[in-house]
RNA sequence: GCGCUCGUAGCUCAGUUGGAUAGAGCAACGGCCUUCUAAGCCGUAGGUCGCAGGUUCAAGUCCUGCCGGGCGCGCCA
């Protein structure tokens, strides 16, 4: 309908125009907005004020004008001039209502659209370190990858779902340390944990797992394990030294090939743990990437920005000229030793996704990553790649709190809430929804007392009420024994007399616009806050109009009304991830 | 110090290519269940859109400066 419009005033402006009105040259295009206020009708455009500079008119005069060229059309019941030269147009009745039938034939695909053209997009979230379970902070980026990704999917990207796995690495290797010092705690020593070990519960079972695998065949004395390693920080050492130090210890005392076993063990024990926390949040990746894959590639890539004139060498190590593009400093890709930096791995990585072909390549990070972003859109932009095809969405930790107390939520002293205690205690539903509700770049407080206690006054419960509400109104007159199947004639459908209908019929004509936008803005608060509306409309005029009245054409009208908003509720629902349950 | 980001009701937040009278939830107060689910509805109250300039028919929205909060600024990952 909105469409419709636009374009009967595109018309009346190339007429005016052609008639030398507005200078052709300056003609702005036509804006269609749905009125915000009834009284502004149904449709309004401000083309009259923003072309009444370049024909030199006033607003109101050059406002009638293009009224008074616009073609006839019997969709259209008024037109008005209002403000400073608002054009307001009114809707007929049956242009107001065809929606219902739209929805009714489209079912399930309402909404759905091709904007993306089946161009090939690649979200890249969560990526956590598989060195302990996801905690309550990585969740916000799990659901907001999921829905970003879902909403694309349905205006028509083909969307490829990807976890960058950081399996090689220094934090891995101690994590094998944590766990196999636990080993050696469950093997009757005794001595004090690393301060920078991971100390949380969920390695212990993983060395259990290890004594079933391996035996005592591990098993050293702490005595040999600690001997001349460098002090730990609680001792006035330095915990970074001592924790290298147990590392190299623990290659020499076990071997290196039983070390890797170690490792690949607690690596697929909190991978496995982390697919199952993630399955049952209703996300599912196509690709879980392994950051070791990648060794092979990294030479290539540096090889790449070598040729383009992009490193350099200082002080033994090799630089990746960073400032060409706009980030503060250099880089350095290759330390002194020789060893590739995570950022070398990090550039073979983009290079990576972008050589398999993604039209599209969207991160999602948390934003504490903000100063990563220039070296790495300079990285693709230095290998000949362009950097217009690299979205980077930043979203922000949310700030857990117990109360009034703030907690931490540190994994290496596994002071934190995991991602699953959530979802014991809030449900699924909740968790999805709560976190896409804000912005992902706005800080977001989140209050477990609140979430866990007041749960029903989480706002997802509003809209799955809305819909179990037309369930229960269907139920009901199945029981009453009429007939369910409503016709849309415009017999019927002339009975929506009420104001509330007309929004509401409005409203859901707008979904599919609003999927859009917020499909393209990577917003899905804008879908949270859309079916909170319509959820809210529906609520009110329920309240006030009873569904199943005696006057049987009356019923099959507002029964089609409540089934399409079901209807709609049902599909935004769907791409949150949560669930539109029949009855609550 | 430099960079990014945010600042809207008591609290948490919407307000998206600049549009008409700035909105919701929570909290507060007052009403509505013999009628389709009260996880709901109706009403009241609550605002110098951080501050000051600027751009224009029009600024919460764009620009500049300042103030305040958060984050980042490793040959860590």
């Amino acid at each position: 309908m909105k469409d419709r419009i636009a374009e009967l005033l595109q018309k009346a402006v190339e007429t005016l125009t052609t008639e030398g009105v507005i200078p052709a040259e300056a003609a702005p295009t036509v804006e269609v907005e749905p009125a915000r206020d009834r009284n502004h009708g149904d449709f309004a455009s401000n083309i009259a004020l923003k072309a009444a500079k370049p024909a030199g008119m006033k607003p109101r005069d050059l406002a009638e004008r293009i009224v008074a060229a616009l073609p006839g059309d019997d969709a259209i019941r008024k037109v008005e001039i209002a403000g400073p030269g608002f054009i307001n147009l009114f809707v007929s009745h049956a242009s107001q209502f065809d929606i219902l039938r739209t929805i009714r034939e489209q079912g399930r695909e309402y909404g759905r659209q091709d904007l993306g053209q089946g161009k090939s997009v690649q979200v890249e979230f969560v990526s956590a370190n598989p060195t302990g379970p996801l905690h309550v902070g990585h969740g916000r980026g799990a659901a907001y990858g999921a829905s970003v990704s879902d909403l694309l999917e349905a205006v028509g990207y083909s969307v490829h779902r990807e976890y960058y796995v950081n399996d090689a690495g220094r934090q891995m290797s101690i994590l094998a340390l944590s766990v196999w010092l636990r080993y050696l705690e469950q093997g009757g020593e005794s001595f004090t944990f690393p301060a920078n070990g991971y100390r949380g519960d969920y390695v212990l079972p993983i060395a259990r797992q290890l004594r079933e695998d391996a035996g005592d065949s591990l098993q050293h004395p702490a005595a040999t394990v600690f001997s001349g390693i460098p002090a730990d920080e609680p001792e006035g050492g330095d915990k970074e030294a001592h924790i290298d130090g147990l590392v190299q210890r623990a290659r020499e005392l076990i071997g290196e090939e039983a070390f890797a076993r170690v490792f690949d063990l607690a690596l697929n024990a909190i991978l496995t743990d982390i697919k199952e926390d993630l399955a049952g949040f209703g996300i599912h990746f196509d690709e879980w990437f392994s950051e070791r894959s990648l060794r092979p590639d990294i030479e290539d890539a540096l090889q790449r920005l070598e040729r383009n004139g992009h490193l350099y060498q200082e002080n033994g190590a090799t630089w990746f000229r960073a400032t060409t593009f706009g980030d503060d400093k250099d880089r350095v890709v290759r330390r002194d030793n020789g060893e590739t930096t995570y950022f070398a791995s990090d550039i073979a990585y983009h290079l990576n996704k972008f050589e398999r072909g993604f039209d599209k390549v969207i991160n999602v990070w948390g934003a504490d990553h903000h100063g990563y972003m220039a070296r790495v859109r300079g990285a693709i932009e230095a290998l000949g790649v362009d950097p217009g095809r690299l979205d980077i969405q930043l979203v922000q930790f949310a700030i857990l709190y117990r109360g009034s107390e703030r907690l931490s939520m540190s994994t290496r002293s596994g002071s934190f809430v995991t991602l699953r205690e959530l979802r014991d205690e809030v449900g699924k539903d909740a968790a999805r929804f709560f976190y896409v509700t804000r912005k992902a770049e706005q800080h977001m407080d989140f209050d477990l007392e609140l979430a866990k206690s007041e749960s029903k006054d989480n706002p997802v419960y509003y809209i799955q009420y809305a819909h179990a509400r037309v369930c229960s109104v269907l139920e009901k007159m199945r029981a009453q024994g009429l007939d369910s199947s409503v016709s849309l004639e415009p017999a019927i459908l002339e009975h929506l007399e009420l104001e509330e209908e007309k929004d509401i019929a409005a409203m859901m004509a707008r979904y599919p616009e609003i999927l859009g936008k917020a499909a393209e803005a990577l917003e899905p608060h804008q879908l949270t806050h859309y079916l909170r509306d319509l959820a809210g409309q529906f609520h009110s005029y329920y309240n006030a109009h009873k569904v199943l009245v005696d006057d049987d054409p009356l019923r099959q009208a507002r029964v089609a009304l409540s089934l399409a908003v079901q209807q709609v509720l049902a599909n935004g629902l769907e791409l949150l991830g949560v669930n539109a349950p029949e009855s609550m």
